[in-house]
DNA sequence: GTTCCGCATGAATCGATAG
DNA sequence: ACTATCGATTCATGCGGAA
């Protein structure tokens, strides 16, 4: 069994009624679309976690998405609807969050998110920190830098799938580049984490005492793609992605953007399954996903990686 | 002008009615009593800075305060409508605090105590980050160690004091180097802060190019002295009252506790107004503040301090 | 006097056991 | 079934005693 070529699916207009019945089909699948409408046609309880950056409120009209703050939460909630019945029980929701400053004010769309979505059925586990490192600077006469993002976890049951050794860190004082080093292996090591989890990084610590993290995640923020949007770090994805999924698991993320979830899921070995609104951003989280499959040909071609690791 | 003896006074019973007219009368003073009822003896708008950390809900009933986290916002929207009250038009208040863990799920009394607060007419101007580096340790099935807290802004008006300036780090790791020195510092070093702010660790800064921080505030717990379970450390207050206030400004803790925030506040020149309901906290921070008033004297007495600096 | 090492100690949480 | 109590778990920090 070789590498299979990418399927693409193209769904431009939901209502053509393309018909999946399968489970299966939508493996490794990126949709055009808008995700309120296409996950009405994903099968149910078939993603073992959702890692996703929504589109932030923004009363500017012409940005992505461009909700209004007072209307976040009723645009939300059906997506969130239909996320929960996506979703296997035992699985995990991950949201990267943060409310804008509106009139001087923190808005409270994202709190009342949280609520709302009790209200759904979900559980609100945990908040996990994303503490950015290097975060745009700035001074504003009544607040400094805003350095961190929620990521909220959401589960349907009390019980679910957690892999906790896989994120282990260094202990004492290489806590302090705990992350760091595992975001800068996360931009070098292409596929060698398909292997064992972070791959060689693991051995390097070996013999060190590991410990477990806490819920505060120390990420640079990526300052290479100024092109889109890019809403946050491989590391970010790879992080919960490690830690809530197994290799060969399905990985969602109904906002792709330019694709860092459905990348990372591929490079962990995981499945994945993306919808973008956006045909430009949709093109290049094609462009950047096609990419690694040609790596992975190339590297496999000249005998870096041993051909039965790349089967997925 | 020298130095006054300490006028504590102790109001063990609120229903006695002792009167105070004027707003100078509560100037550097700690009250025994419940909170909720003594606030309602303090004059409006006499207020700068409020920093206070009340009592987590807790479903135990014998601990401190007690209360259930499903009557947690109820009980405390009295007391927020009397900080409301208290504080003057451009203060600040401060409320460090974190929800707990009930039945596997992360309650929600905070995010519906912050929605009930806007309900007021409070202005939920930020939330910092208190990122606690030695947090309680413990592995669980499903979930990290709690290593962050939220500190809440709220605000009366858009329009609020703040010193950016005063709170400038040497550029890297403001977190280690700067605040770790200021909590050392306000171990060692009392009153000298009291002429200029963080006193003679700025000039160890000279030289240094300076930044503005971030929302995310690094700061260990106050760990093993015996005696005191003090809520936060020491540099978390002061960060605060440095930011939001001058000297000679007052600064309120309606939950004192073993009386943290005073103590910064006498050391940083500021006046201080504190409520404990529990007595034997409440001594403990009449011994405590009454420790700083002795080093002072002390310090005068050896020449060490000049006279004038330490009229409040 | 330094530096180093051992140890107690947390605003915790879960699961099991008991009423 | 639901609540109350208890033991086990776990690591950054700062202290005291030792080298």
């Amino acid at each position: 069994m070789s590498i299979h070529p990418l399927e693409f699916r193209l769904i431009s207009n939901p209502n053509q009624q393309e018909i999946i019945t399968s489970e299966k089909d939508w493996h490794n699948t990126i949709i055009l679309g808008d995700c309120s409408k296409v996950l009405q046609k994903i099968p149910s309880n078939i993603v073992d976690l959702i890692v996703t950056s929504p589109p932030y409120a923004d009363s500017r009209k012409k940005t992505y998405g461009g909700i209004n703050p007072d209307d976040y939460v009723q645009w939300f909630l059906p997506i969130s609807k239909q996320m929960y019945r996506v979703l296997k029980a035992d699985g995990t929701l991950i949201i990267n969050i943060k409310e804008k400053v509106v009139n001087g004010e923190r808005h409270n769309y994202v709190i009342k998110l949280i609520l709302a979505m009790q209200q759904q059925g979900w559980l609100w586990t945990e908040e996990y920190i994303w503490h950015k490192k290097n975060s745009y600077p700035g001074k504003w006469p009544n607040r400094f830098r805003d350095a961190w993002e929620r990521c909220l976890q959401f589960n349907k049951q009390k019980k679910f799938k957690m892999y906790q050794e896989r994120v282990m860190v260094p202990m004492g004082d290489w806590a302090k580049t705990r992350l760091k080093n595992l975001s800068e292996t996360d931009q070098t090591r292409d596929n060698s984490k398909v292997e064992s989890g972070f791959g060689k990084n693991v051995s390097n610590w070996l013999g060190r005492t590991m410990v477990y993290p806490t819920n505060v995640l120390h990420l640079a923020t990526e300052c290479s793609n100024k092109s889109h949007s890019a809403t946050f770090p491989k590391s970010l994805p790879a992080w919960f992605i490690q830690l809530f999924t197994e290799p060969g698991d399905t990985v969602f993320d109904p906002f792709l953007g330019s694709g860092t979830t459905a990348m990372v899921a591929k490079e962990l070995g995981r499945c994945y399954i993306g919808i973008e609104i956006k045909e430009e951003y949709y093109q290049g989280a094609l462009i950047n996903i096609e990419k690694l499959y040609l790596i992975v040909k190339i590297k496999v071609s000249l005998g870096l990686i041993k051909h039965k690791k790349l089967i997925i």
